[in-house]
DNA sequence: CAGGATTATTGGATCGTTCCAAATTAGTCA
DNA sequence: TGACTAATTTGGAACGATCCAATAATCCTG
């Protein structure tokens, strides 16, 4: 039971320096001497010394080594994959995170980036809930700390952002189910409000168009972006008259649910039915049938994300860039293919595996 | 761009009063004038006034209202719900955590475990890493900072324990397989060498003595506790000469690969072999077939965890205390029956869904 | 060996908050 | 009015590390 705990001074004293000597040690300067430096840190190991950040954060000069991390749901696994990556990269450049969930709740949202700035988080990474403001930015920028919005975007806020091409990628995506001979392609999941879902039909729009096949709104049915919302997507889709014969996915977790839903009815997605979805998570790959999605690559984005924030802290100005990460359509087992015209006819898809990519508009990344 | 933050003293002035009435007014002292009061918090409305935690901490009664959360592997949904768990009761709490992910690496996760303690955390949750010694926790206990261990045990550490019934879970798994008729059983995936994955077995053996079955070494076959590990474990397993009609799997992630595994060899999963999960991840509800699991409620887990943890920390003492959380059979669809002397011969399992528990065999928390 | 250049070391003062003892003001009662 | 509470308010001295300016020790070099 230490009571009080071991400070540069207790370390100086034990050290027969003063505590100025020991600061230089702990920042490993240079101009200390070889001897007096392994004195001291002789002294800092048997007296069992931890450095104390707070009190070296109180000189408005240094930076507090922490930054925020704010996602929306991390039981999603795309989620859970990008606060993967991010942590990575946070760990290596030596900055510890602190990761709130806001489970969609603005109030929460609140709460946590108060409680982190008191904190003093030297940068924020945040997948915005939704409904929230630019202006919620507002004080953050006033204090000049970084902050990069990933997924979503805010519009008007002048903040950093790293988003993925949802347009292109749903196009690509839709493109694909075209050309496998699908006439009937509904888009299953999300919300209509949020920008992501609003860009992803979008694609799948013009790609229909581009096809020469006419929009159908019926064809559109929002649920919520999980697992659950994907079975109840794909119910109210099979009860439409003319019933559709693929379907484009908010997300991963919806495809998912469709491949569910439709067993549920006995079809089995990939050869009954074709279901693309859009994500990438580490299940699509091992899933039965493997799931053809749009890669996002959930965990390159948190580490590219985690990278434009620590540039900026680093740099020390707070330059708002607007990053667009390109996305890659995989084939992979559940597309499924309708007999006609363009159509292979095969029951089985037989594109090779995570070939092939769309699009690069931007900002590749190897 | 306000160049230098704003204090206490900023305020003071601008209120007309002493830093420390402000200092009581930010403490919601009942010692302070209500007038005087107003005109505080006005100011600290009107000027952005940000707490600085950092500064208070540094007078060594107060404590920093951090905690550290570290787990094995975020992209595992046991573990990522487990922490939203975690979060829930942290920010109820006021807290704000710290998380990071070691997979599986002992220096990472020496490295965040010292970062975090340098930032001054006020108590850790960690599941530890495989290969953790007891003798790792020492320089915590010696500062007093209250340590949970979760999910998986390290023997010797004298600190804090939450664990599942992971010997009673796999038991009552195993006879509810050979209730329904199955007399060959594996056990697939998971490592031999955890606590966890050692006493799952243990249950799972008792359970076959039980019911008069020999335990074949051969049925038991580890692989990595993720869902490519268990496609791996359920090839394997098909290769044996008196193949297994049922599996009891090491964790929901296993069962899914196993279900995988099995589609590929055109098997249906509760209907061709029975599958049974540990974790009941939020997934395991709408897979299809509905996943058969030992319920261990990870993010009741997690919110159970966070709240002996706070216990301690407001208690001020650091009372090891271990607890065992009791775990309940799910019998959903994908357990498979055998026809025979007990079997009742449907080709689908009818038994109701999400009924009944076994075990309870201490603090059994409704 | 004086004087200058290096190389090492070191007292404070400082960061933003809390807390204690002491001071100020207001209120009560004889 | 003066004494005596009770209610408010307030200077400083911490807390633990950093950093600047200044000092001390060492090394050259003519």
């Amino acid at each position: 039971m230490t009571k009080s705990r071991v400070t540069v001074v207790d370390i100086a004293r034990a050290a027969g320096v003063s505590k100025s000597t020991v600061s230089l040690v702990l920042q490993a300067s240079p101009l200390v001497n070889e001897q007096t430096r392994a004195r001291v840190n002789a002294a800092i190991r048997d007296l069992g010394y931890v450095y104390n950040r707070g009190a070296a954060n109180l000189r408005q000069t240094a930076s507090s080594k922490i930054v925020g991390i704010v996602v929306n749901d991390l039981t999603n696994s795309f989620f859970a994959e990008l606060a993967v990556g991010m942590d990575m990269v946070m760990q290596s450049a030596g900055f510890v995170q602190f990761l709130a969930n806001t489970g969609e709740s603005l109030d929460r949202q609140r709460e946590v980036i108060a409680s982190m700035r008191e904190h003093g988080i030297s940068g924020l990474i945040i997948s915005p809930a939704r409904g929230t403001d630019a202006s919620d930015f507002k004080p953050l920028i006033a204090a000049g700390v970084p902050v990069v919005i990933v997924v979503r975007n805010i519009a008007g806020a002048k903040v950093s952002s790293l988003l993925s091409d949802n347009y292109a990628g749903a196009r690509a995506a839709t493109e694909h189910l075209i050309a496998l001979g699908h006439r009937r392609i509904a888009f299953l999941g999300g919300f209509a409000d949020t920008a992501v879902s609003a860009d992803r039909i979008d694609g799948y729009r013009d790609a229909l168009a581009a096809g020469g096949l006419a929009a159908d709104a019926a064809l559109v049915v929002n649920s919520a972006p999980s697992r659950a919302g994907g079975v109840a997507a794909i119910e109210r889709a099979m009860l439409i008259a003319d019933r559709p014969t693929a379907a484009l996915c908010f997300n991963d977790a919806v495809a998912f649910g469709v491949c569910d839903g439709l067993r549920a009815r006995s079809l089995e997605p990939g050869r009954d039915f074709g279901v693309v979805g859009f994500d990438d998570v580490i299940e699509a790959q091992t899933a039965v049938p493997a799931l053809t999605t749009v890669s996002v690559d959930p965990q390159g984005m948190g580490r590219r994300a985690a990278q434009m924030l620590l540039k900026q802290i680093n740099s020390g100005r707070v330059e708002a860039e607007a990053q667009v990460a390109s996305v890659r359509l995989v084939v992979r087992q559940s597309c499924g293919t309708v007999a006609g015209p363009w159509g292979g006819g095969a029951s089985h898809d037989t594109i090779a595996n995570d070939t092939m990519g769309t699009d690069r508009r931007q900002h590749d990344r190897p």
